[in-house]
DNA sequence: TGCTGGTGCTGAAACGTTTCATTAACTCTG
DNA sequence: CAGAGTTAATGAAACGTTTCAGCACCAGCA
């Protein structure tokens, strides 16, 4: 019943406990004969190596930790499950938790995974401003690499894609099919993509004197904000009205289509959409969305990879911050 | 740098090591003033408690690990986010592992969340010939919650839904619109809920002898194989082909939405389509799905207080078998 | 024969907690 | 004021590993 412990191994086996511990891990070193013995009694006892144990020794865990703002969207689960494919073929376990763009559960669970003395973490922050407790948990010489946001500063990597150019290609697009009223929607803008996307929307805007873009500030990126501020826009007079809406994601998005087309509005005739992300149920959409792709298992397994490199290369390693490039892709919401 | 220690901590207050320890487990049991110096010297230290040496003392570590067969699936995630809650509110961690629908991978996360001894495991295996392995777990007291999965034998709890109701509830509404033949898309049939839905709606042609249902499998539950299978069954001649086509999940259904409306069939006129789990993004599609709707959220949320239940009642808990029922939601997509 | 160098194994220390039997210092009580 | 009882703090053991210095033994060599 109680699981076996090295020691017991051992006396089964008629050796010491050390020589156990390298059959498990430098086998070259026990002869033949001896290794033989050691492991069927192992087989014997079933038994099982105890991590905690091997961790306490070690100092750190193998185990990362991949900290999202929200499980539940494709975009994250997706990022999860690139990162998944870095860490499981390193032989290590990926644990994910979801900070649900709630930073008083994002302390939670960074503090819990510093009291678990995980071997990294690879984070999208609640908001721009918590770079000090990250900072201090790279001080505790934890590696963290941001996922899905850019350089910033040299203490950590980092893996983006660049916003500002997701935000300009869609503004551009919407500005270029002869919209002039464009409403930007998402929030909240301490999130730095919804910041940036909107920063690229106006860089984009500022070529084109009579075009007005408005913000609607959302207080999360969810499908039911997105019809929640639907609701606002579709009883607007149609003369004010945007003519077009660009979210700063696809739940966003989708949330307003859903909205509109029960309003008895017409996409893109009486209301262009722009999403962000590009799910994959964004193209299967009552009107398939247009939206701003980005690599997203990519990103994953990129910033998986510069975490292991890291935990690989210590002190010396030299941070770095990889910038991928959005892609606009144009389905019937915005033609 | 180095993370201090209780020792250093009871160093630098001038008290012994395990005063450090009661300050921090039962502070009602040392002095004021010791106490106070104590969060003093963690306060000036920065201690952080090591959560691996506390575990290996007590034996069993307090995370708890959700396996899902599909973290890119919507209705996992929202079943993640029931436990996610009550296992925080009782201050544990939810670690999600993603088996993938594969189950050499299942293993291997199993066998890595035996070596962390963890508190326990939320699972929804990939077969049902996988019991065995769950056998072992449970045997070596690590207490085992099924998802989404019925009764069976007495040795763990399980949270479920009646899937051959649900079953019955979607083709028996096809029925009753007149369809006669009927494809039902699913697989692998290992997976319990795969069979169980089927049954029910064989159950449901049952009793319509002029009926037909047949079944086309696929190899996984996911949009790809939705559209792989949908081509097959595009390209029938219209005589034979099935008028409807029930799908083991929604990710299937929006898969062969999507080619089926690609091929200029229309849903519903030449083919009905409903799905299974009613995930967020069913009503959206581009033709409104049909969906056989799950209490997901309640889900994971029973399954998680099944599991603390055990964890707390240890040897003398009675295992639970909780069996919620489904509910049809009709859309357009076969109306 | 005595030395040198391997090889294969042992035994103990260390990782950072928690727990528990003891001890030390007081406060009552009769 | 001796003894009992209470309270607060101590110190050591234990959890299951990994690591490393050291020991025993043997082969090869001069």
């Amino acid at each position: 019943m109680a699981a076996a412990s090295i020691k017991e191994v051992a006396q089964h086996a008629g050796v010491s406990l050390g020589t156990v511990s390298n059959v498990l891990n430098r086998p070259e070193m026990v002869a033949e004969g001896t290794r033989q013995r050691v492991l069927d009694a192992i087989a014997a006892l079933g038994y099982v190596r105890n991590d905690t144990a091997r961790h306490l020794r070690a100092g750190r865990s193998r185990t990362v930790a991949i900290v999202v703002l929200d499980v539940a969207n494709p975009f994250f689960t997706d990022v999860v499950r690139g990162a998944e494919q870095v860490i499981e073929a390193a032989g290590s376990m990926l644990v994910v938790c979801n900070s649900g763009e709630d930073s008083a559960r994002e302390d939670r669970h960074l503090e819990l995974l510093e009291e678990q003395r995980v071997g990294g973490i690879l984070i999208t922050p609640v908001a721009d401003a918590r770079q000090p407790v990250l900072h201090r948990l790279i001080e505790r010489g934890i590696p963290v690499v941001l996922v899905d946001r850019g350089a910033g500063t040299a203490s950590r990597c980092s893996v983006a894609v660049d916003d500002e150019l997701g935000g300009r290609l869609a503004v551009g697009h919407l500005l270029e099919r002869g919209h002039r009223r464009i409403a930007y929607l998402g929030g909240p803008f301490g999130i730095a993509q919804v910041a940036d996307r909107y920063a690229g929307a106006s860089a984009a805007a500022a070529g084109y004197p009579d075009a007005k873009l408005t913000v609607a500030e959302t207080p999360n990126l969810t499908v039911a904000s997105g019809r929640k501020a639907a609701q606002k826009l579709v009883t607007m007079p149609a003369a004010g009205r945007p003519t077009a809406i660009f979210c700063a994601n696809d739940l966003l998005a989708l949330g307003v289509l859903q909205e509109v087309t029960a309003r008895d509005l017409r996409v893109p005739h009486d209301v262009a959409i722009v999403g962000y992300d590009d799910i994959e149920f964004a193209g299967a959409a009552a009107v398939p969305l247009s939206s701003v792709r980005q690599p997203r298992e990519q990103l994953g397994r990129t910033a998986a990879e510069l975490l292991l490199e890291e935990a690989r290369e210590g002190a010396d390693h030299q941070h770095r911050h990889v910038v991928f490039q959005p892609e606009l892709v144009v389905r019937e919401s915005s033609r």
